[in-house]
RNA sequence: GGGGCAGUAGCUCAGUUUGGUUAGAGUAUCGGCCUGUCACGCCGAGGGUCGCGGGUUCGAGUCCCGUCUGCCCCGCCA
């Protein structure tokens, strides 16, 4: 047996007992006479004393160095009441070495997991086995661990399958860039890795599996962020003979189970709904975060018609006034004014106005133009108290000018701290549209995916005429202003997703061509289903309270999709190429 | 595809605004002292392709051009 022990369980109780620790060096305090070393393994540390009588016993504790790794055998002590560390769990004791076998003598390492210092995100990435000795990354693991026993723990006691889901598929247009992989025996021929299992899910449900869940990784071949990698994990979900309302409260009972187990936080009996179309209205966003307020005011009826050529241009043609309110900023610098502007300049609108009164008056461009009382009446909406508060407006097409003062709100949230950090917000965003205007592509796109049931009353008004305005039976789980989940009611029916396919522009026969497996499968008896999709990492990422998804993936990829650890993607051998017939 | 920030000792960073002596600090490493520390302390030493390439200049870590890498944002991501 290697150890009795790990370094994290010992206690005053143990006092007196033989034991044996394995783990590695985490930090070496040579007194001279007495030498101290804390050992550290995953389940914690422990302090262990070599005795200053015991001469060949301290002249090998001497040459000890950082992350050496060792096998200690050694006598548990309670330690002198002064002498208790209350920092660490195992603080009431120390281990008197009586030997030790150093089982590695690595070099110097080039990341020092006890460092004080937090390293590059590049270094911790080259070096990941070391940096993933840290404390902070050994406890994001362990919550992702606990998050996928919750999730699986949940699902099942809800009589959920899980089914895996072949990872070498076939390429579907629509959506995200897909990752390929050749084919050795079928030369020219390509697997695609899936987006997601989104038809293998309906197709279970086809086959009668009618409560499915699947943790599962995706892959889309699209440009990288702080919370979006080439490879994530989503907890797939799909179920028939239900309603969108069935969905929600599977998915908040899960929602229920990760407060209660995991962040040990209760949880609300129902959550919000709110329109894709207020969101956005108020918010700026289809995820608004709700711990703080200073939501988008429309000023378009007050401010249109006075004279402000810009304004006046715009409103006709079909562009909105919008102002947020910041409060306590009066005395705002120029700079200040400056630097939100360039903000929202760089995000594609003209111009941001400050609306203040100081002295009486109504200093720029709005004070000139617009009368007194429509000044009045739009601090009064914005809630502006006009002897310590500031209001910004911004006048722009719609709905880039929401969505630009949505993202105006965020950062002025950031650099105000409106943000109370212990608050958990959540809500459902619901009746999205149904399909977005590409213009690159210069046709109608799915906004959530193709294979979502529109609502049946809009898409009768409106499929020959305005198809933007059909909405969608899709559901959005946003958490602080992430989207966490979304999903949706899926078309059963072979006619009624064939008159998506036409929507979205693609003739009868592209349409079985390219969905062939999934046109046939609703043409056998597809009952009425839906799903939702939880985007994992991210929420990992919010449990932790980590910035950035890297955090919580063990090994993951830089914003350029690289693997710096192991060195992916990288050159093959010209026999590979050959035999993939890639090279002749 | 576009924009921004960063790259100086093994690591974390000053120094770049205004070009000018031998490029500094903390930590790590090596040596010495130290018997109750827990980020131990004290003394000393070694350690540099200032990301890379080119240019301007008597002289470049510092200015200019290009390039690579990492991070952040916009677009993109059904």
């Amino acid at each position: 047996m290697y150890r009795t022990h790990t370094c994290g369980e010992l206690r005053g109780t143990d006092d007196g007992q033989a034991i044996t620790l394995a783990g590695w060096v985490a930090r070496v305090r040579d007194l001279g006479g007495v030498i101290f070393v804390t050992l550290r393994d995953r389940y914690g540390k422990t302090q262990l004393v070599f005795d200053p009588e015991n001469k060949e016993l301290v002249e090998q504790g001497k040459r000890l160095r950082a992350e050496w790794v060792l096998q200690v055998n050694g006598t548990v002590r309670k330690r002198p009441d002064d002498m208790i560390n209350t920092d660490m769990p195992t603080g009431e004791i120390e281990v008197v070495v009586s030997s030790i076998e150093k089982l590695a003598t690595p070099d110097t390492p080039p990341l020092l997991p006890e460092d004080e210092f937090e390293p590059s995100e590049e270094h911790r990435l080259r070096w990941r086995f070391l940096d993933l000795r840290r404390a902070r990354m050994q406890r994001n693991l362990r919550v992702r661990h606990e998050l996928l026993q919750t999730t699986r723990r949940y699902f099942s006691d809800q009589q959920f399958m899980e089914v895996e889901t072949p990872f070498l598929t076939r390429s579907t247009p629509e959506g995200a860039r897909d990752f390929v992989v050749p084919s050795r025996l079928h030369h020219g021929d390509w697997y695609a890795l899936p987006q997601s299992p989104q038809t293998y899910k309906q197709i279970l449900m086809v086959a009668g599996y009618d409560r499915y869940f699947q943790i599962v990784r995706c892959f889309r071949d699209e440009d990288f962020r702080a919370n979006r990698q080439p490879e994530f994990t989503q907890i797939d979900v799909e179920m028939s003979f239900i309603h969108e309302d069935d969905i929600m409260r599977v998915t908040e009972g899960l929602m229920k189970q990760i407060f209660e187990d995991v962040i040990k936080v209760p949880f609300p009996e129902t959550l919000p709904q709110m329109s894709y179309a207020e969101a956005m209205q108020r918010f700026g966003s289809d995820k608004p975060d709700l711990r703080f307020g200073n939501e988008l005011v429309d000023l378009t009826d007050l401010f249109d018609g006075h004279g402000f050529g810009v304004i006046d241009n715009t409103v006709k043609a079909g562009g909105k006034v919008i102002g947020i309110h910041v409060p306590d900023q009066i005395k705002a610098s120029r700079k200040m004014v400056g630097e939100w502007e360039a903000y929202v300049k760089e995000r594609g609108l003209g111009g941001l106005m400050p609306l203040r009164k100081v002295d009486g008056a109504w200093p720029g461009p709005l004070g000139k133009f617009i009368p007194e009382p429509q000044l009045e009446q739009a601090v009064k909406r914005l809630g502006v108290n006009t002897d310590s508060d500031l209001a910004l407006v911004a006048v722009a097409p719609a709905p880039r000018v929401h969505e630009v003062m949505g993202m105006l709100r965020l950062e002025l949230a950031r650099e105000f701290e409106w943000i109370d950090k212990d608050r958990h917000e959540l809500l459902w965003v619901i009746k999205f549209p149904l399909l977005e205007y590409n213009e690159e592509e210069d046709r109608h796109v799915a906004l959530h995916h193709p294979f979502t049931a529109p609502d049946p009353e809009t898409f009768e008004q409106y499929k020959d005429s305005e198809p933007t305005k059909i909405l969608s039976q899709a559901y959005d789980l946003v958490w602080n202003g992430e989207e966490v989940a979304g999903g949706s009611i899926r078309i059963h029916d072979q006619a009624m997703q064939m008159k998506m396919f036409n929507l979205l522009g693609m003739s009868e026969e592209e349409a079985k061509n390219r969905f062939s497996f999934l046109m046939e499968a609703l043409q056998y008896g597809a009952p009425p289903h839906g799903g939702i999709a939880f985007g994992f990492d991210r929420l990992v990422m919010l449990i932790t309270g980590e910035s950035s998804i890297r955090d919580v993936i063990p090994f993951p990829k830089t914003t350029q999709a690289v693997a710096l650890f192991e060195g992916a993607p990288g050159v093959i051998d010209e026999k590979q190429l050959r035999e993939l017939g890639i090279k002749a």
